[in-house]
DNA sequence: CTACTATATCAATATATATTGATATAGTAA
DNA sequence: TTACTATATCAATATATATTGATATAGTAG
């Protein structure tokens, strides 16, 4: 088993798959990965898109950009949020990996 | 975009895939899935695998099932459990619709 | 029938996580 | 400088979820 095995240093990985995962399984921040798939956004557009205060939005935030989900830049006032694509193509092998060989 | 828009049904289709990903993220059900990933498993056999008390895996068992994640069959006394792979594979596309064009 | 094994369910509790409210920081403009 | 805008952080609380302990069900064997 490449992602899971009771003696070997896989575990690891299985964590941070699992941390990964519960970025991605939460209402809020699912939409924002969503949304962010249109394009780069700013904080604010995605607080008028989630219709959510600003302090929150920021929270989910933190959490995608912790698990390496998004990634932000800063340009004057404004940080700008963008999908972070290498790591989605890294859960998406972890999924195939359940579904192909052992 | 394809899973999720403010205005349309997709919201429906989300929401459904929030709870499927709040089902494998969580640590003993990953670790569930992982180990079916080597064929069918009676619920005894789980049991020992991940170290835990019966009366959990039977409720970690009860989640994987209702979100279609696994499958099961009864003969005499035991349960064997299985990966149900179509709706593992639904997840992959998901997720590829994620790094895809909107 | 009784006793045993395998599994499931339920209520109570513990723990993790989301949300709110208040506040801080940092850049911009007057 | 002060005022304003955009974003982040922190503590408190609310809510969801995992775990435990007790019990129920259902098949099998004697």
């Amino acid at each position: 088993m490449k992602y899971f095995c009771k003696t070997n240093q896989s575990t690891k990985q299985l964590a941070e798959t699992i941390l990964f995962l519960k970025a991605v399984s939460d209402e809020n921040r699912l939409k924002i990965v969503c949304f962010l798939k249109s394009g780069e956004k700013c904080v604010c557009e995605i607080v008028k898109f989630l219709e959510l205060p600003q302090n929150l939005v920021s929270h989910h935030l933190k959490i995608l950009r912790e698990k390496n989900i998004v990634k932000n830049r800063k340009e004057g006032l404004k940080v700008y949020y963008s999908i972070n694509h290498k790591n989605i193509d890294k859960l998406i092998k972890f999924f195939n990996s359940l579904t192909g060989e052992c």
